[in-house]
DNA sequence: CACACAATGAGACTGCGC
DNA sequence: GCGCAGTCTCATTGTGTG
């Protein structure tokens, strides 16, 4: 195998082994998730197994999750012990789905129950209550707050937290506020290098354990509220921002940049992830991405604000945004700065300052000869039709003006300057020309990659551990690299061989002191694979990649067809693979 | 066979006038 | 708020050329 050949110490892993693993896959049936691409839930069989001999444990499971523990009771009850956890949720879901259907239209009324449950079981209205209510029928006495409190402990979370995130978020909060205050401030604690070590938090991860699970859960309660009419398909589309700058920018007033957002706990790491997109895609593909990245709001950014070409991209990731720093130096963010020499030909009614965005094709000299041929035509400026089709053309294929009426396509070097790249990061070792745009124009732009990962550099101090999905050319590598940030292990997967050997060819002319290997198909990358990389580097810490945009861009006339395309829904596969590392990192403790 | 070229024209968004 | 033209987009495909 490829990845064996770099004389590292993985060469013992044997990807054929049939050995029982302790992850194995269970596909869930499209009826129960909101990815028709067949997103794969993976669960701890082993655990699964072990837990008809105790029901307690499954039990706790799901009280740990928030869910009152006399419907996992009465779940486990009906369907029998030593059921799956997926089907115990499922008939978790059927009782609260009852059980809101009810609230809803003011009838909670035992006699109408047909569905064998019992409904004085249930007292909660929405998905703030999903706590333990074992005790509040016997708790009329307790006050809302000491209540609240209650069910924080029960969720298991300290006496202190809870009682600090009551008081900073007011008598009103509801517990998923409470909650998502409580995660926030340990995300917080556990970044400030400054804070002493035994009052950062644990690496408490319980909320992330039952992640896939919770997040089955949410989009299935979506789903239903959907099918109600309760939940308007047009109200919670995710909008494109203007301008489009993320949390902020490098170059913006401080006070401008946008230092907080709580992420849904079922986000949080280990690992951090980041993925990547073109912001202009079909409708509802954000929408989706996010739902199965656990309900993180992406973060738009055009890399116009970054280089001088534009480059609309949205950004999922569960990264701390304080203290973020930019790649030095700085890139200019105008064509003349960047490309000085075409000043003296730019003519005044060309107003560009800056390029479109970096596509994988270039103008034709067929096109480039028809514009000199038009322009030339007239001594002084040309008419305004002219004009027009001249810049139009322009626009179009990111043309420069190079020589007296001569425009030009930009090199592949020019590609990669303003996407970050090292120059000649693309060039040489058999890879033509067309093929290098073609790389290039499908890359990060690694500025505003490394400016998000940029958080990374002081909590990584002694390197890192990566899982690359789609790596491309390496824009995460180069912009980590480009950070200073150590690059320990590189699991990288990548289905272009010329894309695979440019990152292996950086690899080794920057004198990386880690270990890269590598991969070509994300599809064949299963779970014992993952599990024997992450037992034999000591697990990942960071998971990125942007999936294929092929049947996502508006470029593509032919097959637009969401994430559903032949390549887009690869984007199912990232989701996989990140599940599965979760699950991994919360099972287990690497150090 | 590799590469270059050009036709293709969907979908979302923006800005303008009314 | 509506209609419309204008703009932009990590592309695909068939054909031509050397």
């Amino acid at each position: 195998m490829e990845s064996n050949a770099s004389g590292d110490d993985f060469g013992d892993i044997d990807w054929n082994t049939e050995d029982e693993l302790e992850i194995s896959e269970i596909p869930i049936s499209t009826s129960n998730l909101p990815t028709p691409g067949g997103v794969t839930i993976v669960c701890n069989g082993e655990e699964s197994s072990s837990a008809h001999s105790s029901n307690s444990k499954l039990i706790q499971h799901f009280v740990g999750m928030g869910f009152p523990d006399k419907l996992v009771v009465k779940a486990i009850e009906e369907i029998g012990e030593g059921s799956s956890e997926g089907k115990i949720l499922d008939t978790v879901l059927t009782y609260l789905e009852l059980q809101n259907s009810s609230e809803e239209h003011g009838c909670i009324d035992s006699d109408q129950s047909t569905s064998g449950y019992d409904e004085s079981l249930l007292h909660d209205s929405d998905i703030d209550s999903w706590s333990d209510d074992d005790d509040e029928e016997n708790s009329d006495d307790l006050s809302e707050s000491e209540k609240k409190l209650q069910t924080l402990q029960k969720m298991g979370y300290s006496v202190d937290e809870a009682t600090e995130a009551m008081h900073r978020c007011g008598p009103d909060a509801s517990i998923a506020v409470l909650t998502d205050f409580i995660c926030a401030a340990q995300i917080a604690r556990a970044e400030a290098p400054d804070l002493p070590a035994e009052i950062k938090p644990k690496a408490n991860y319980t909320c992330s354990q039952n992640g896939k699970l919770k997040r089955r859960l949410y989009a299935e309660l979506d789903n239903r509220k959907k099918q109600r009419g309760m939940v308007g398909e047009d109200s919670e589309m995710i909008r494109l921002p203007k301008p489009m700058v993320g949390f902020g920018l490098p170059t913006d007033d401080q006070s401008s940049i946008v230092r907080e957002r709580t992420l849904p706990e079922q986000a949080l790491g280990p690992p951090y992830f980041y993925y990547e997109n073109v912001a202009l895609t079909p409708k509802g593909v954000w929408d989706e991405i996010s739902k199965c990245l656990y309900y993180v709001e992406p973060e738009f950014v055009d890399s116009k604000y970054f280089c001088a070409a534009a480059r609309k991209r949205g950004y999922v990731h569960n990264l701390p945004i304080q203290k973020r720093f930019p790649l030095r130096p700085l890139l200019p963010l105008n064509i003349e700065e960047t490309f000085p020499l075409t000043k003296r030909w730019w003519p005044s009614w060309d107003s560009r300052t800056y390029l479109n965005c970096l596509q994988t094709a270039i103008g034709s000299a067929k096109l480039q000869d028809r514009i000199r041929k038009a322009v030339e035509a007239y001594d002084g400026e040309p008419p305004e039709h002219v004009k027009k089709y001249v810049i139009d053309q322009c626009k179009k294929w990111n043309l420069l003006w190079v020589g007296r009426n001569k425009v030009a396509p930009l090199e592949p070097d020019e590609f990669e300057l303003l996407l970050g790249f090292p120059r000649n990061h693309t060039r040489g070792g058999g890879i033509s020309r067309t093929d290098r745009y073609k790389s290039l124009g499908n890359s990060f732009q690694v500025n505003t990659v490394a400016y998000h990962l940029s958080v990374l550099k002081p909590l990584f101090p002694d390197g890192i551990n990566i899982l690359s999905l789609f790596s491309g050319i390496g824009g995460a590598e180069v912009a980590l690299h480009r950070l200073g940030i150590p690059l320990n292990n590189v699991v990288s997967v990548e289905k272009s061989e010329i894309n695979r050997n440019i990152v292996r060819s950086w690899w080794e002319q920057t004198n990386q002191k880690g270990n890269l290997i590598d991969f070509d198909d994300v599809q064949t990358l299963d779970a014992y694979k993952i599990e024997s990389l992450a037992g034999k580097i000591g697990g990942f810490d960071l998971v990125v990649g942007g999936s294929p945009c092929n049947n996502l861009a508006g470029s593509n006339r032919v097959s637009r067809d969401g994430l559903e395309g032949k390549e887009s829904i690869l984007f199912y596969e990232y989701v996989r693979i990140l599940d599965t590392v979760k699950n991994i990192m919360s099972g287990r403790r690497f150090n």
